[in-house]
DNA sequence: TTTAGACCTTGATAAAAGTCAAAATTTCAA
DNA sequence: TTGAAATTTTGACTTTTATCAAGGTCTAAA
């Protein structure tokens, strides 16, 4: 599991105890492109650390499916709401492409929290840059034109307009797929 | 500062000790109408814990201001990203009325930490709360039409509709005060 | 290689919300 | 109480984006 050792990097500096405590009870996933992290419906079960690859957090509202965010290589992501609430989760979490991921499940989470204290503070570190990230999404929002939000998606997560549909990039940005070829077209 | 015991009451149990040193850091603010709590371009502060009365948090864009969120009484409220980043704010939070809070500085929270580890759980669900009901905004922003937007204010949050003007609720629906008008004669 | 289905683009029209302007109403201090 | 300023409402018109429909284009299985 040698290649999770980047997992803590940007988040803070912990025991070696604590590291190879929490280390020894993540998970390893191989994913191919679709696979499911999280279902609507479900109390989410684990948070998880993208090594490699991308997904996307989306909900399903009059048959259509509204992509929530994007996340890439070296971010946690997990169904935060219900995995903080233990409620079912509103949103789907599903692979962009073949990814490799690890796991905590939230029942070895909150032993950790006992277990090593210090994951009090780097589990608050990843809520605070989650936090961060959903804050830039809402400024984001309201940027007023379908265009400008475009622009602003291209500026900032570009590689999220290689690796996702047009359908899924569309929803993300709240304009509909005509919208966004049209102004695509205009560029 | 009897009335800062509630304080503690929806977030976790911490031990006397905790909390006694927890309240000793506290500083209580009577505030007026308008009493900025945070200003943008500066660091925010404090974390403050709204006892009494109601906050709105904003920006400006354009010469006018773009309300972000309101917050009322057993609330906590801070510029959340320029407190965790201890980066300049870009918002500015301001009483809606005359309130009563209690502050806590950054610095004090941190030695909070260090003092009293059971500290970083509290703060982390403070956290965990402050993350969903950002999520609940953003996912709220998303209602397509400016009466479904004002429909859900006034069916989760009627109170902000009688505390903060036509202005203020327009732009935090990410509307002109002319639509909000006319969705207001329409109901 | 062909072809069906998914995906994307383009066009015409409609609906929603914005802008600008003016009138009505409210607020608050003299 | 009154009148000026601020806030809110209403109206006419414009812009933006959605919707519906029809063509293109790409892709993968036969």
């Amino acid at each position: 599991m040698k290649q999770s050792t980047g997992l803590f990097e940007n988040i803070t500096t912990v025991s070696e105890a604590t590291r190879v405590g929490f280390i020894s009870k993540l998970e390893e996933i191989k994913a191919e492109k679709g696979f499911k992290l999280e279902q609507e419906g479900h109390v989410s079960g684990y948070l998880y650390y993208i090594s490699e690859g991308s997904a996307r957090s989306y909900y399903t509202r009059e048959n259509r499916d509204i992509t929530v965010s994007f996340s890439l290589e070296g971010e946690f992501v997990t169904a935060m709401h219900s995995f903080i609430t233990r409620s079912p989760s509103y949103e789907t979490i599903e692979t962009l492409e073949k990814s490799l991921l690890y796991r905590i499940s939230h029942q070895n989470l909150q032993q950790c929290f006992v277990e090593f204290p210090e994951m009090e503070r780097a589990y608050r570190i990843i809520l605070e840059k989650y936090y961060i990230a959903l804050e830039e999404q809402l400024i984001f929002s309201k940027f007023k034109s379908a265009k400008d939000r475009y622009l602003e998606l291209m500026d900032k997560k570009p590689k999220i307009i290689q690796k996702a549909s047009v359908g899924q990039i569309a929803s993300f940005l709240d304009m509909t797929i005509e919208t966004l070829s049209r102004i695509r077209a205009r560029i």
